[in-house]
DNA sequence: TAAAAATACTCCATAGGTATTTTAT
DNA sequence: ATAAAATACCTATGGAGTATTTTTA
């Protein structure tokens, strides 16, 4: 039994005709009547009734008619459907993203992009911790992973640097720098107490921010850790330091919390990166990935990337 | 593209290996693989990924593997479907009565056995008188009706004599021979009036009472003529006459009107039979019809058919 | 290096073609 | 008498078998 004999089935019951099916199926009437026969004679079921200008269905091919359209719609659909999902257009991809990355208008604007590009995809969004979607991708519970931080330890994931943002400098409302509205120099924070964002695993922007003091002619003092980006606010906010974050979270404005631009030169930037798994075959991926790229290159200037030095 | 694809492929799906898969389809592995690659090509689409130790499935492999079981499955039901209709165990069967058939306990009967014993024929019933009936069966609107007369025109029309009962007068309760609660000779009611059931295209019962009213030795009074049997009783009632009718008719108590039995010897006789199209093939209908038959042959021996003379 | 899949080839079963007969009105 | 399906027979495509090579962790 194979999906031939459906064909000609539904050939020759649409006609109501052997050899007006046989040519329609672009074959002689002979092997089409042998086919029939060989249907018959599986099922053991008389499907047609011979009649001299034609043949008519029997109950039985009346019951079996319906049943073969919906098979072969079936296999069309299903087809379709693998096509698809080989090229990316349709399946699943779950991505991650750190509390700090939905403040950079460049992620919700892709996922909007990548929503309306790929209609079929089921795009699922986690929060989490750095060191979480690390582990969440590779236990495949998530696909991409937007972080803010490099990774210490990528093996088997990959980490596509995106784009690199400018650093303000976040301080109590109530501080003497706060009345200043100009923009300040990285050395005039030489005497503040810096709350960190660390996160246990890795260096976070840590590195950044201490390599540009370090570069201004000053060694941080260190105050407060905080577990993530977002919650060094709201230890500014309480008086208990200063902090230097990414410029998109000044998008997110809380009482006794305001910003200052740094002065350009040394100042330290923060990137903003998607990671994935290394060698991950899913076509819903690499189009994520494309979407991702293509995107973050035609992203304001400002935005962009450093050349990396060779 | 054929069945033998999917039936390759899910086996190659589930053994995640194709040489294990070959064994348990009692093939060997490089026509298997062969096939699996033929898959691929027709589909333009990579459905494993191999492996040193095996294959598995792509993500558009996966997306495959659950519509192609579905596939399969949907073909067994088919078959399995398409033979019981041809085994008449399943489809459908429009059965037709005349108002007086359902009278009889025989019918309610047989269509209770038949219902049990093929659950998935779907039966309706449909009333309607004989000249109706006969035209519902030529038009396919109804597969079988049971009726109480013979047809006048058969045309392609085969009527199946199944039983007889004893005939009843019915009488105004008022009536002098109701006060007389034994059974009455035929030739008591020679001064009444009859009212007698005839369709316009044929002799109903008319025939059957006349006769045995001439063997009696007299001719029936016609007085008015009522359209279907029921109806005469209506006009019982109302004092307008006596009628003779079948014996389940005295199923139906009616105020004012009374039965009485008519002595056995030259007793007219109401038949009940089972029209059919002549050479029908539909299975359900021979099932029907034999379930009707069997069951006739079995019914108590006052109600079978006397032997037809030869 | 070893297990498994892929390739190369051979064979034959059968789908499909051609010619003709049978069937049913 | 005629249209159409069935049968008989032939051809050749391609599915399946055997032997061998290639692949990859």
């Amino acid at each position: 039994m194979e999906l031939r004999h459906l064909r000609y089935f539904v050939a020759v019951a649409e006609e109501g005709h052997v050899t007006r099916a046989a040519e329609r199926l672009g074959m002689q009437q002979p092997p089409l009547s042998q086919q029939i026969q060989a249907l018959e004679r599986e099922l053991a079921v008389q499907l047609f009734r011979r009649k001299p200008r034609g043949v008519d269905l029997t109950d039985a091919g009346r019951a079996l008619l319906d049943d073969a359209r919906a098979i072969l719609a079936h296999v069309d659909h299903a087809f379709a459907t693998t096509r698809r999902t080989a090229r990316g257009e349709q399946g699943r991809i779950a991505v991650g993203f750190t509390s700090s990355a939905p403040f950079h208008p460049f992620v919700p604007r892709v996922i909007r992009a990548f929503r309306e590009a790929y209609p079929l995809v089921a795009l699922t969004l986690d929060e989490g911790g750095t060191t979480e979607l690390i582990e969440d991708l590779r236990s495949e519970r998530v696909d991409a992973a937007f972080i803010r931080t490099p990774v210490a330890d990528p093996m088997g994931i990959t980490v596509n640097p995106l784009l690199e943002e400018a650093m303000l400098v976040a301080l109590p409302a109530t501080h003497a720098l706060a009345a200043d509205a100009t923009e300040l120099p990285l050395a005039a924070l030489a005497a503040e107490t810096f709350i960190v964002y660390r996160r246990p695993s890795g260096p976070g922007l840590y590195d950044a921010i201490f390599g540009a003091c370090h570069a201004a002619g000053f060694s941080p003092i260190v105050g407060q850790e905080a577990p993530r980006i977002v919650s060094t606010l709201n230890l500014v906010a309480a008086g208990l330091g200063i902090a230097i974050v990414p410029a998109s979270l000044a998008r997110m404005q809380m009482d006794g919390v305001v910003y200052r631009a740094l002065r350009s030169s040394g100042q330290p930037r923060a990137p903003l990166l998607l990671a994935t798994r290394r060698g991950d075959t899913g076509a819903v991926v690499r189009r994520f990935l494309d979407v991702v790229k293509r995107m973050a290159r035609t992203f304001p200037r400002t935005d962009r990337l450093a050349r990396p030095r060779r």
